[in-house]
DNA sequence: CGTATGATTGAAGGGTCTCAAAATAGGTGG
DNA sequence: CCACCTATTTTGAGACCCTTCAATCATACG
């Protein structure tokens, strides 16, 4: 199915069979992009929303002088510009980062199904919703940690929406990024991203290599990361750990 | 009305008249705070939502060391902790900056709401979209611009946000927040507020003081934070300069 | 008029950037 | 399978922006 993913970790459950299938109904057609293409551009119209099937997908905006930053990474699962829905059109860019697999769902269809199927509307706003909050992490990771916390937690959070989605087992997940991605997705230079990479390496807490993350000392990744999984809303407490590090009781 | 500075300037015209009636029946109740108030605390679930109706209202995260994080600053006629509704929790604190009155919306009223007036759904729906189109600039403000243009950014969004609902001329508004304040919205220290604000006020751009900022020169301003607009999607052209500015054609 | 809070300024240190070069990896054609 | 070419990663040295730590100044308030 090609919406199975779709909330998979975050509440799918909330979702019946009959919405379920009502959803996979919609799916108007299917398109595949190669790896480097921009799929959706900032300000033209846009007539249907596409969720992320397999691949990997990122929003960015881009500074005068040509920098780059990513505003979100999107994983297998992800509705990616369902934003558009309701906006219309696009603040941002949206572009493949590896080959993708992306099934659209044509806006008409959208508003039918909402109607329709009013729970379903809403786990759809809430959807949106989540990506608004990995927005506001985003937001505290870049004004108050330094580069290392920046690196790490974006390793952090992209392992565990994969680990909630079924494609990590919680030490190793592939993320097919060079590193002047994660530059561009941390707000630093290609260069100290090197620097800081390989500090992760000594200090044994994480190895990206290849395209490949392997978590070797996850405690220590997110103490440095200051990373606390409730704003990405999983389903259930399936990481049994300490809680109320960062936010006060 | 209490509602009427809601989406003013964002497509409110989009509204029926039915529709705002319908929205301004839906009060529950309505609120006054005094300022530094903490009006929801993180995780804890929440049973309505708030319309800001007069004052300044901050969303934030705290790190570990105590250093706090503004994500969002708030306006009147901002649906606050819409993103409650369908996220049941949220994911991070609100606290009143100043004085504040708010217009209190139970969520099953809402659930009714929508679903009698699909359109009016889809419109607050598309106001949480606003929030995290605003996430989004802030992003890409904490991770590409230096200290002057993160300051500038602010200055320049919060001006036009003000203009928006009818509270600024473009040149001269209220904004009651101390440097410290600006601090934790820019990713910045106070201290290093203090010396970006007497820049900005040599350079004859703007004057931030005793809560209030005095535009002077707001080309320079949008250069500075390379600001544009668009993405605050506001309802029409009213602002005719040259755009383009930041994002490719 | 004393006290608390916020604003302002100075000096030193550190984290990150810039510029530049070298090393490595990946892909292609001979 | 090697030679070549390009993209990416890695490393170094110096400069700069911002932070840190302190102290002083201004302002509001009891």
């Amino acid at each position: 199915m090609l919406t199975s993913r779709f909330l998979m970790g975050r509440h799918r459950e909330d979702l019946s069979e009959h919405e379920l299938e009502a959803l996979e109904r919609a799916v108007g057609s299917v398109t595949t992009y190669a790896a480097r293409e921009e799929l959706v551009h900032h300000g033209t119209e846009i007539h249907h929303s596409m969720l992320l099937v397999e691949g990997f997908v990122c929003r960015y905006m881009d500074g005068l002088d040509g920098h780059r930053q990513l505003v979100a990474l999107h994983v297998p699962g992800d509705f990616v510009d369902l934003h558009g829905f309701p906006l219309k059109r696009l603040d941002h860019d949206i572009a493949s980062l590896t080959e993708v697999k992306v099934a659209n769902f044509p806006h008409p269809d959208l508003s039918r199904l909402i109607v329709q199927h009013p729970n379903l509307g809403r786990m759809l706003w809430f959807s949106t919703l989540l990506d608004a909050a990995m927005h506001r992490e985003w937001i505290f990771r870049l004004g108050r940690l330094g580069a290392i916390g920046r690196v790490a937690h974006f390793f952090a959070e992209v392992g565990r929406r994969l680990q909630m989605v079924g494609l990590s087992d919680g030490s190793l997940f592939p993320l097919p990024l060079h590193q002047s991605d994660l530059a561009e997705a941390c707000g630093i230079t290609t260069v100290h991203v090197n620097r800081v990479l390989r500090d992760l390496r000594e200090r044994k807490v994480v190895n990206f290599k290849a395209g490949e993350v392997v978590v070797h000392d996850i405690l220590a990744l997110h103490a440095l990361a200051e990373f606390d999984d409730r704003y990405l809303y999983p389903s259930a407490a399936t990481q049994p750990e300490a809680k109320e590090k960062r936010r006060h009781p």
